[in-house]
DNA sequence: ATAATAATGATTATCATTTACAATATCAAC
DNA sequence: GTTGATATTGTAAATGATAATCATTATTAT
């Protein structure tokens, strides 16, 4: 994910798009609100305003760069698209989010959508609990 | 679902209270918004505070007789707990939502919650897409 | 029927997200 | 590299869903 794949998406390579995919990017954290990633730029002292995050995170969405997602709670969360679908597991207590996939569950859904005549474009799969402290 | 209910979640039985069970209950159509909710019971002539409609469906909520919903768009639905689990199929075009349930799915969700040392307490599966018109 | 208390509805507040708009930056063509 | 057309930006104001305030009204145990 790059300064390319801004380009290809018919958007001019500006600071923010490219700090907003750097800030996704980095490997020890995947999910983002958008309030944090704005603070998050912020820190760093890279000035922008929050309605430039926002539409930026829409821009990426609809480019397919990047995915969106509506958990519980009041903001949504934003992560890279790397290709490989997944489903998450959130814990209420802490916010931690993981990501798993299995294939059987996959499956189900293909034939349970195929059963009721349902072209399936997208789904959501999210466990909520707690992961037990250690 | 009935007036008992409502006395048995701690609650005084009013009319609002009554009337949104009712509505919930009313069994073509499972899946309402709050705004619905509020402009289904002013054309049945139930005066009714859209603050109220909120408020209502929120206790409905913590006493376990309502579920909500954060399906993708902006605002969340409400449905009667009827008691059985079930994940649902959202119509993307028409916003038309059907409900299924899979014990296959179902196993494997608890399966991976273990696998991850996870205390599942809900989970919730939606499928995005389109019913083939017929 | 009464009184204690909870519930209501109108309104205002809140919070996430969008929009408007004038100023600025990007980039293709020179 | 400069230019100019156009996209992007940041500030600030607008929106839309939901929650909170508060004085008035309804419910219910006695």
């Amino acid at each position: 994910m790059d300064k390319a794949d801004i380009k290809e998406a018919g958007l001019k390579v500006t600071k923010p798009r490219v700090e907003i995919l750097k800030l996704l990017e980095s490997s020890d954290k995947q999910h983002f609100g958008a309030e944090e990633i704005y603070h998050e730029l912020l820190a760093k002292d890279i000035k922008v305003g929050i309605a430039t995050v926002y539409r930026v995170l829409t821009q990426f969405v609809a480019a397919g760069l990047v995915i969106k997602h509506n958990f519980e709670g009041d903001q949504c969360v934003f992560e890279l698209d790397r290709g490989e679908h997944h489903d998450h597991m959130v814990d209420m207590k802490t916010g931690k989010i993981i990501e798993f996939h299995d294939e059987i569950i996959e499956e189900r859904q293909r034939q349970i959508a195929k059963e009721h005549g349902f072209t399936l474009l997208e789904h959501s799969l999210t466990l909520y609990g707690e992961f037990e402290k250690k």
